[in-house]
RNA sequence: GGGCGAUUAGCUCAGAGGUAGAGCACUACCUUGACACGGUAGGAGUCACUGGUUCGAUUCCAGUAUCGCCCA
C-alpha cells in the first residue's frame, strides 16, 4: 500500500424513468477510478439511509454505456462517506466484489492483463488505464454527468517490484476448503494442543482458525510446486476456457491415464500453469522432512511429532496454522506439542527491521567485533519472560553495541575465570571433582559456594524447561560474576597460594579448594553452554582435558546433589559480605588507601553474625586488608573504645576501625549523623504502621513479625549511632 | 473500527501486594600475581496520569494519555 494525491471525482447517474415521486432525477456517486465506470452493475446505499428509501430497487441508465443498473441496499455502505451512494464494479474492486456476490450481481471486466481497456470499454477500447481514466472524466464532463472534482489523498495497493498501482481483476484460482480442517485444529486445541508459550497468543492462533475463510493457493509465479491440475483441453478446442474440465492426479502420466477414462483415447491435456503458495509446502515441513509420507521412515516414527516449534508471532497464521492444519489432515496429529513465539529484534530505534527500510543490523558486523557467543548471550539475556520484543542497541556510526559489548565482557571474564582455575588446578583431575569432594573436610565458603551452585542448577533447570530463556541467562551471569569471581575465587586465593612450608592441613585445605573450584566451575560450563556454546566448550576440554572427540555438547546436564543446599548458611554468607562491604566502605570515607592496613572489630549480639565472623577471621582479614580482625560480644570490649576511632553501625553491627589520627572527626560525625536520621526515618515509617490497629489485626502474621524486628533492628541502630555520637562530642 | 503490548534511574530494561533492582553510562580511589573487556566504594527514580479495591498499591481493577504492533 502506498499514500498517494488522487482525485475524487463526482458522476450523475439518472434515473431511468424519470424524476421519482419526492423529485429526485439522478444519484451523485464519488470514485477514484473513474475508468472502471463501464463495469459498474450497481449503486449501491445503506438500507436505513432515509433519503434513498424510495429509490432502492429502482433502475438507472449507466452514461456512456446506456446499461441499466439497479439500485440496491447494502449494510456495508457508509452514509457518511461521501453522497452515501457507492458504484458497485465487481469485477474491479474487492469490497465491490463482496457486494456483488451478496446480491447476485453480474461481472464486467473492462481491462485486459497489460493494463489496457478491453472491448466492454466501448469508445475506449485500447485505451491504457490511466489515459482512460482522463477520456471518462472529459467525456462525462462533456455530457453533463461530472458534478465536482475533489482532490483527496488516499493509500491504494503498489506493486513492490513494478512501482506501478495494482489493478484488481478477476481470474480464476485454485482454492483449499478450510473449514474441516480447521475445525480438527480447533478440537485438538481444546486440549492444548499445541500450547503456546506465552499463552495470550493462542488467542491470535484460535481466532484465525474461527474465522477461517478459504485458502487461495494459486501463484503466478515461474517457480515453485505447480499445481497438481491438469485440463482436458482437448474438450474445449485446445484452449483453456472456464468450461474446461480438469483432472487432478499425482502426475502427468496418471493425469492422462484418468483423461482417456474419461473422455477418450485422443485427448490432450495442459497442467495449470500457477505453482503453489510457498506456505503450501511450508505446511507440510513437520513431516515431509520426516520421510512422510513414508510412516513406518525411521525418522517419522522417531520424531514424530516433535515437541517445540519456535518461531515468530506475525506467522502464525502464515505457517504454524497451515503446518497444524496440514498435520491434521495428513497425520491425524498435532506436529508440535509446545510452540514457543519469540520475540522480534528490533533496531536500536524499535522499528522491525526490514529489508526494504533498510534498517537491518548486521549480525556479522556485530560477531567480528563481540563474538559469536556475545551476541548470542546479549540477545538471550536481553529476552524477557516470553516473546517480548528486543530493542538491540547499536550505533550505526561505530558498529558498536552496548549491550553485546557487556556479554562480551562477561564471556571475557569467564575467560580469565578458568584462566585462573587452570594456573591453581595443580593435578587436580576430573574424577575427584565428581566422586571424592569429603564435604564435612569442607570450609564454609566451600559449602556455600556448593549450595549456591546447585541452588542455580535447579533454578536454570526450571527455567530453560519453562522457555525462561532470559532469566536463565540472567541468573547464571549473576552466579558466575558475583557469587564465583567476586566472591568465592577471592575467598580461596589465600588457601590456594600457601607459603614454602606448608603444614599437611594446609595442603589438604587447598585441595578441597581446588576440587570444589573445578566441580563449580565444570558444572557451570555445561549449565551455559546452550547460551554460550564455543567459549564454554573451549573452556570445559581446558580444565577436564578431554579430546576434541568428547564433545560438551553431549553431556548430560549436572546432577544435583542435595546435601549441598543449606539455606541457613547462604544467609550468613549475605550478612558476612554485607560486614565485609560496610568495613570497606568505612576505610574508603575514610580515605585509607587500598595498601594501608588497619585493624578492624565486630561487635555484635547477633549470635549467627557472630559464628560466622568468628570463624571467617583469616577471610575477612583478607578481603578488607585487615591488620587483624577481632569479634566480639558487647560486653566482652576489652577497654574502652577511643572515640576518635572509625566506627559504622549496621542494624546491631557495629564496626570499629581503631586508627587514631588518621581519621577526619568532621567526616565521621556526618556520616554517623546521616545513618542516625535513615535509622529514625524507618523506626518513624515501621512504627507508624504498627501504630495502625487494622494493619496488625489484618496483615499476616509473618508480615507484622519482620516489621516488628526490623522495628527492633532500626531502634538498636540508633541507640548506637547516638552512643557513637555521644562520645565523640 | 477490533485486538494485543509498552510507559520504572541519563540510556536499555527486570521486578514483586509489605521501605525500588540489574547492565551500560556517571563520580572517587586502585596498574593488588585471573581479568582495566578489571576491582572496590559511591551518587542517581513522585515506578505516565486519574479514580477504585485493600490495613497497605509502583504492583490488582477501571478509565485517560502517549508510543508501538497485528487484523479489517
Amino acid at each position: 500500500m502506498k499514500e498517494v494525491d488522487g482525485n475524487l471525482w463526482h458522476f450523475r447517474y439518472p434515473l431511468t424513468n424519470g424524476p421519482s415521486e419526492d423529485g429526485i432525477s439522478y444519484l451523485e456517486v464519488a470514485t477514484t477510478r473513474p475508468e472502471t465506470m463501464m463495469g459498474d452493475v450497481a449503486v449501491a446505499v445503506n438500507p436505513s439511509d432515509a433519503r434513498y428509501q424510495n429509490l432502492i430497487g429502482q433502475s438507472l441508465t449507466l452514461p456512456l454505456v446506456g446499461r441499466q443498473i439497479p439500485v440496491i441496499a447494502d449494510e456495508h455502505v457508509d452514509q457518511d462517506f461521501g453522497t452515501g451512494c457507492v458504484k458497485v464494479t465487481p469485477a474491479h474492486d474487492p469490497n465491490d466484489f463482496a457486494i456483488g456476490q451478496r446480491h447476485n450481481l453480474p461481472q464486467i471486466t473492462v481491462m485486459n492483463k497489460n493494463g489496457t481497456m478491453n472491448s466492454q470499454a466501448g469508445s475506449f477500447d485500447g485505451l491504457d488505464r490511466f489515459d482512460a481514466r482522463q477520456a471518462v472524466v472529459e467525456a462525462l464532463d462533456q455530457a453533463g454527468f461530472l458534478t465536482k472534482v475533489e482532490p483527496y489523498r488516499h493509500s491504494i495497493p503498489f506493486s513492490d517490484r513494478g512501482k506501478v498501482p495494482v489493478e484488481p481483476l478477476l481470474s480464476t484460482q485454485w482454492f483449499v476448503r478450510m473449514e474441516s480442517m480447521a475445525e480438527r485444529c480447533r478440537a485438538h486445541l481444546s486440549n492444548d494442543q499445541p500450547n503456546f508459550v506465552p499463552e495470550r497468543w493462542e488467542k491470535v492462533y484460535k481466532d484465525w482458525l474461527t474465522d477461517i475463510r478459504d485458502w487461495c493457493v494459486s501463484r503466478q509465479l515461474w517457480w515453485g510446486h505447480r499445481i497438481p491440475a491438469w485440463f482436458v483441453i482437448s474438450e474445449t478446442n485446445n484452449q483453456v476456457t472456464d468450461t474446461t474440465p480438469y483432472i487432478v492426479a499425482l502426475s502427468e502420466k496418471d493425469a492422462l491415464l484418468k483423461a482417456r477414462e474419461q473422455y477418450g483415447s485422443k485427448v490432450e491435456i495442459a497442467q495449470d500453469e500457477d505453482v503453489l503458495d510457498t506456505w503450501f509446502s511450508s505446511g507440510l515441513w513437520p513431516f515431509s522432512t520426516l520421510g512422510w509420507p513414508d510412516e513406518n521412515n525411521p525418522d517419522f516414527s522417531r520424531w514424530y511429532p516433535t515437541n517445540v516449534l519456535v518461531t515468530g508471532f506475525d506467522i502464525i497464521f502464515f505457517w504454524v496454522a497451515r503446518m497444524t492444519m496440514m498435520a491434521g489432515a495428513f497425520t491425524g496429529q498435532m506436529p508440535f506439542s509446545d510452540v514457543y513465539i519469540h520475540g522480534l529484534v528490533r533496531d536500536e530505534q524499535n522499528r522491525k527491521m526490514s529489508k526494504s527500510a533498510g534498517n537491518g543490523i548486521d549480525p556479522l558486523l556485530l560477531i567480528d567485533r563481540y563474538g559469536t557467543d556475545a551476541l548470542r548471550f546479549a540477545l538471550v539475556k536481553e529476552v524477557v519472560g516470553a516473546g517480548q520484543d528486543i530493542r538491540l542497541d547499536y550505533d550505526r556510526k561505530t558498529d558498536t553495541s552496548a549491550t553485546v559489548e557487556a556479554a562480551r565482557n562477561f564471556a571475557n571474564k569467564l575467560w580469565n575465570a578458568t584462566r585462573f582455575a587452570l594456573m591453581n588446578l595443580g593435578n587436580t583431575s576430573i574424577q575427584e571433582t565428581l566422586e571424592s569432594i569429603d564435604y564435612s573436610s569442607l570450609e564454609l565458603s566451600d559449602k556455600w559456594i556448593l549450595s549456591r551452585l546447585s541452588q542455580v542448577n535447579v533454578d536454570t533447570a526450571k527455567r530453560y524447561q519453562g522457555y525462561a530463556l532470559g532469566e536463565a541467562a540472567k541468573g547464571l551471569y549473576e552466579f558466575a560474576w558475583n557469587d564465583f569471581c567476586d566472591w568465592y575465587l577471592e575467598l580461596i586465593k589465600r588457601r590456594l597460594n600457601l607459603d614454602e612450608t606448608p603444614s599437611e592441613r594446609d595442603l589438604s585445605d587447598r585441595k578441597n579448594s581446588q576440587i570444589v573450584m573445578f566441580k563449580v566451575l565444570r558444572d557451570f560450563l555445561v549449565m551455559i553452554h546452550p547460551l554460550m556454546p564455543h567459549l564454554s566448550e573451549e573452556l570445559w576440554h581446558g580444565i577436564t582435558g578431554f579430546p576434541d572427540d568428547n564433545v560438551l555438547a553431549l553431556q548430560s546436564w549436572p546432577e544435583v546433589n542435595q546435601d549441598f543446599f543449606d539455606q541457613e548458611l547462604e544467609v550468613s554468607f549475605s550478612e558476612l559480605f554485607n560486614s565485609i562491604r560496610l568495613v570497606r566502605n568505612l576505610r574508603a570515607e575514610a580515605g585509607l588507601k587500598p595498601s594501608q592496613k588497619a585493624p578492624v572489630r565486630f561487635v555484635t549480639t547477633n549470635k549467627a553474625l557472630l559464628e560466622i565472623l568468628k570463624k571467617s577471621i583469616a577471610d575477612v582479614q583478607v578481603l578488607t586488608r585487615a591488620s587483624e580482625v577481632e569479634v566480639f560480644l558487647p560486653q566482652e570490649i576489652p577497654e574502652v573504645l577511643n572515640p576518635k576511632s572509625l566506627a559504622g553501625v549496621s542494624g546491631d553491627l557495629e564496626i570499629i576501625l581503631p586508627i587514631e589520627g588518621l581519621v577526619d572527626l568532621n567526616a565521621l560525625k556526618n556520616r554517623l549523623q546521616k545513618d542516625l536520621s535513615k535509622a529514625e526515618n524507618e523506626i518513624q515509617i515501621l512504627s507508624n504502621r504498627l501504630g495502625n490497629e487494622s494493619f496488625v489485626e489484618k496483615a499476616p502474621d509473618a508480615v507484622v513479625l519482620e516489621c516488628r524486628a526490623k522495628l527492633a533492628d532500626a531502634e538498636s541502630q540508633a541507640t548506637l549511632v547516638r552512643q557513637r555520637l555521644f562520645d565523640l562530642e
